[in-house]
DNA sequence: CGCATTTTTGATACACGTCAATCTCCGTGG
DNA sequence: CCACGGAGATTGACGTGTATCAAAAATGCG
C-alpha cells in the first residue's frame, strides 16, 4: 500500500563473491514485493516492516499480517506453488532467502517458524482490539524492537494510512494520536536521511501506560 | 471463557482395542484444554471450535486465536515443551493427538499447518475490522464450515461473550446484531440434544450481503 | 421449583468515523 | 532560484455506530 513507493530493488551485498548466492534483497518503502498468485521463493525479514495482504475481492488490497525482522514470509508457496498472499514494505527493508541451509532437515526450523508465526498473530488480533490510542501505542512497541536501559528506542514507523490498516483504525484517527504522543513526549521526531521526517522518532517507553 | 463449562473430559471411543493408543478427547463447550505454561501434547482438532488465550497480563484471559476442524493446536509445546497460550472450547469439541503417523517425516504436515495457521490468522485480522454486522456474519461463515447447495448450513455458534471477544465487540451489541439476523431470516434457532438453545442455528447464505 | 448464568432490551454517552480544507514535504521543470 | 503539483499529514466540525450502564427476561441445572 501506501502508493507511490517505486519498485528499487536493490542487491544488498553487491560486493560479495561472484559464485556465493545472492544474500540480501532491499526494498523501498512503499514497494511491492512479491504479489499473491505468484510463483517465489520464501523469504525471512532482515531488516524493516513488511504487510502481508490477502486477496480483497476488488482490487483494493486488505491486510492481513504484518512482519518483522527474524519472520518468514511466503512459506506457502513451498508448498503451493505460489504466494497467498501479496506483501510490500512498510518502511525500508531487506531480505534473504529462506532457508538458507539445506533444504532438508529443516525440521526444527519449520516449527520455529511456525510457533513464532502464531505469536505473531496474537500480538496483530490485539493491535485490532481495545482503545485506539493503546493499540497505536502496542503497535508502535511491537515495531521499536530492542529497548535500551532507559527504555529508549528508535522507531520508523510505517505511513499513517498503514498504521491505520493495521489497527483497524482511519487515517485521522492515527495521525490524532500521534500527534498527540508527541506533544506528550512520548514521541519526538528524529530526522534519518532519506526517511520522511513523520515516521522516524526517538520513543520513551518510561512514558507509556500499559 | 464463557465461565461454568464443565471439565468433562471424555475417551471418545472407549470401545477401542485396549492397546491402541488412545484416538480423540472430548470437551463440553466452556471446559479448558490446557493452560498456559503447562507441557503437553499438540493436538488437531477434529470437530467443534476450540479459543486459544495468551497471557493477559493479569488474570483476565485475552483471546489470541480460533481453531476449527482440521487446525492444529499447541505445536509450540513440540519446540519449547510447553504450551504458549491457554486452549478452552468455544463449543463442544474433539481433539487428537498430533501427529498421528511417525514423528519423523512430517516435513510436508509442518509446512501445511504452518500455512494454514497463517490463513486463519488472515481470517481472524478481518473478523476484527469493519462494521460490527460484517464482523458477526463473517465469523458465522467460517463456523458453518461446509455449505449445501441451497446456500444453507448449521452453525453451533460459542456464547455471546466469546463471539464478542473473537469480533473485539461487546457482549450486547454481538447479541443485538444476532437477533436481527434472526428477524431477517438469515439465523433460525433449532434445538440441538445438549446445545444450548440460543446457540444452534440453521444459515441461510443466499440472504447473506457479503 | 428456585437459583445462577446467559441473553435480551432500553436509554444514554462518547470515541471514533466521516467529510473537507489546509499544510508540509519533496521532486520537477521552467 | 522559484513556481508548480502531488502525496502524505494535520486539523476542524459534525454525525453516528458502538460502548456503557442498567434491568428484565429466558434458559439451564440441581
Amino acid at each position: 500500500m501506501s502508493g507511490a513507493g517505486q519498485v528499487k530493488k536493490a542487491n544488498a551485498d553487491s560486493g560479495a563473491k561472484p559464485d556465493a548466492p545472492r544474500r540480501s534483497l532491499a526494498f523501498a518503502a512503499g514497494a511491492p514485493i512479491y504479489r499473491i498468485g505468484a510463483p517465489g521463493l520464501a523469504w525471512r525479514v532482515e531488516r524493516g516492516s513488511v504487510r502481508l495482504d490477502a486477496d480483497g475481492h476488488s482490487s483494493e488490497a486488505c491486510f492481513a499480517s504484518l512482519s518483522l525482522p527474524g519472520d518468514i514470509i511466503g512459506s506457502e508457496s513451498m508448498l503451493f506453488g505460489s504466494y497467498a498472499f501479496s506483501a510490500s514494505a512498510l518502511t525500508h527493508c531487506e531480505l534473504s532467502p529462506w532457508p538458507e541451509g539445506a533444504p532438508a532437515a529443516e525440521g526444527n526450523s519449520l516449527l520455529r517458524s511456525l510457533a513464532a508465526s502464531q505469536r505473531r498473530a496474537a500480538e496483530l488480533v490485539a493491535l485490532r482490539g481495545g482503545e485506539a490510542l493503546k493499540r497505536v501505542t502496542g503497535l508502535i512497541r511491537i515495531m521499536a524492537g530492542a529497548v535500551s536501559e532507559d527504555c529508549t528506542a528508535n522507531v520508523v514507523l510505517p505511513t499513517r494510512k498503514d498504521i491505520a490498516d493495521i489497527t483497524a483504525l482511519r487515517l485521522e484517527t492515527v495521525s490524532r494520536i500521534i500527534k498527540h504522543l508527541e506533544r506528550s513526549g512520548m514521541l519526538h521526531p528524529v530526522r534519518v536521511e532519506g526517511v520522511h521526517a513523520t515516521r522516524s522518532f526517538a520513543v520513551n517507553f518510561s512514558q507509556f501506560a500499559g
